[in-house]
DNA sequence: TTGTAGGCGTTATCAG
DNA sequence: CTGATAACGCCTACAA
């Protein structure tokens, strides 16, 4: 379809090699031949073959994003800001899904390798590891976002999720709340663990205990936040706030507490985790744990390049700090 | 890496023909070595390398996916019907936003031709649509998601956007609004044009007259639809009913009409297009139309392959059924 | 400064 | 059923 290297080589009676060379702006080729070349490649809408190209340097430009779910708000942004700074870097973004599973992940990262990403930026969907570490071993390059591995081959970029529940906690305690529930996510996976952590240390440092039946565990999406605070608000003792672990879910959250005839925040307060975009709406105005998502997917391809460039290995975790913004829900 | 097919021909005594053709599942390979050679890649951790093959085979396995914006909830949704589609039938797919700039549009086509991905599914930044002919032209096939292109090469996937528009505004009609706003997306770009005509078909078959001061143009953000809403709504008569070129835009107004000190619906009502995820939240509860986003994806996908398979040219022009959704904010 | 030739890892076409 | 061998389009020593 687009001319090869060898038809401009024909047309400009010269060699393969220095058609090449002048493509690529080797030094070594005169200005003559060189313009001639270029010319005659634009003319002819000469497009070099990337895949050609690939196989012999070894680096198709190209990396793999692999995220549990796209239609979750949280990672849009980061994907749009991996996207922005691989685009910006000549690179092509491959997007997966895993719906939070870790086999569809391990699918993906098999496919992936077989296309021979140059690396990946992988947010978990479980703890299940062993997959992972083992493409790191492999050679591959990998950041992941939200979910720490150590390994020289790759850098982990996360908030510290256990000090952001912490502080949403923190919040709802100096509030006056003592009966707090917490509905969490999908089941082991760090964010989830580790959010469920915080919420645990900020009421053992405030000298209260755990009161098992205000935990619940639901799935990341609205559907489950309403379906398990739903039960929460019949208990006996029914919690007068409630942390969700991650603003989805406190979505849910919302929509049960309002649905049983109570107000927010007066009967319920309630505080979620992430700032999706859709928090800051003057109809919702969810208090939540901000985290810098665009920012967080850049850095993440910033470091991913980095680790491709110069092999020593990067700083191998880099932690960010969450940040508590107050609206109307707490 | 991980081994060859010559690694593996080498270790199993045969000629690299027969391991390849092993390892395809070729008919005419005797049980005996069949088994051993796959026995031995398996062993060997042999994974076959996409680059390569697809430089032979002309065919990658791999699709670009461009959108003007993966942080707009409208494109997520169809964004996770394609990804899912296309790994289902083991293709890998290259998401690419444009940021509604055409310029950055092409140069994302471009790289993708580049990385020769087996078609496109785009859905248009603006009706700059040279470069997308141009692709088409140069033999690449492609489906549209909203935007109409007639070109052999191509099929169209959109929703009936005027019809819907009309939907939208005779619902208000019916309301017996008589004053209605338009509030609009970027301009020059189809989906807006076609909401606009619907807007104004409407309001002429009940013999009502435009009001260029009640029409204005925004982003199809949310900020546009806050910001012009604010003038709308300091017109000497202003409108009762506004109907906005898409949901992210409502939800501006909405938070407009409320700033202003007014009350939805009775003030002035409001309805949408898109149903993203978030128009159905209880605190929102936004009448928009509703379009099958994730089917749209998938079939999207669909398409696409059954192009490149029979490259008979596939139905061109695939037009789907907006749906109103009425709901609490007209 | 330019040309020759070999190789990147596969698939595919021939003969045997 | 199996083996050479030639592509695919590009890059890069090495030699001239």
């Amino acid at each position: 379809m687009s001319p090869t290297i060898k038809d401009i080589a024909l047309r400009a009676g010269v060699s393969y090699a220095t058609v090449s060379r002048a493509l690529n702006n080797h030094p070594e080729v005169s200005k003559a031949t060189r313009e001639k070349v270029l010319h005659l490649a634009k003319e002819m809408g000469y497009r070099p073959n990337a895949i050609a190209r690939g196989l012999v340097t070894k680096e198709t430009r190209t990396i793999g994003l692999v995220l549990p779910d796209i239609t979750n708000p949280f990672f849009p942004e980061v994907a749009r800001g991996v996207e922005e700074a691989a685009s910006e870097s000549g690179y092509s973004v491959f997007l997966c899904n895993t719906d939070w599973s870790s086999e569809r992940e391990e699918e993906h990262l098999h496919a992936l390798m077989q296309k021979q990403v140059d690396g990946f930026i992988v947010a978990p969907s479980s703890d299940q590891l062993t997959h992972l570490l083992k493409i790191l071993d492999a050679g591959c390059k990998a950041v992941f976002i939200s979910g720490v591995i150590s390994h020289p081959n790759s850098v982990s970029i996360i908030i510290d999720n256990v000090r952001g529940a912490q502080m949403a906690v923190e919040h709802l305690l100096k509030k006056g709340h003592r009966q707090i529930g917490f509905v969490g996510g999908v089941q082991d996976v760090a964010t989830n663990n580790e959010r469920f952590l915080g919420y645990r240390k900020a009421l053992e440092s405030w000298g209260i205990g755990l009161e098992w039946d205000c935990i619940r565990k639901g799935d990341f999406r609205r559907e489950g936040g309403l379906a398990v605070t739903k039960e929460l608000l019949r208990l006996e003792e029914r919690p007068t706030a409630i942390f969700a672990a991650n603003d989805l879910t406190a979505l849910g959250v919302l929509q049960a507490v309002k649905e049983e005839g109570l107000a927010i925040p007066q009967d319920v307060a309630v505080v979620g985790f992430d700032d999706i975009q859709f928090a800051s709406l003057p109809e919702i105005e969810l208090t939540t744990i901000a985290q810098p998502k665009f920012q967080m997917g850049r850095l993440a391809f910033q470091k991913l390049l980095q680790m491709n460039k110069e092999d020593g290995p990067a700083k191998e975790r880099i932690i960010l700090r969450p940040k508590l913004v107050v609206r109307k829900t707490s």
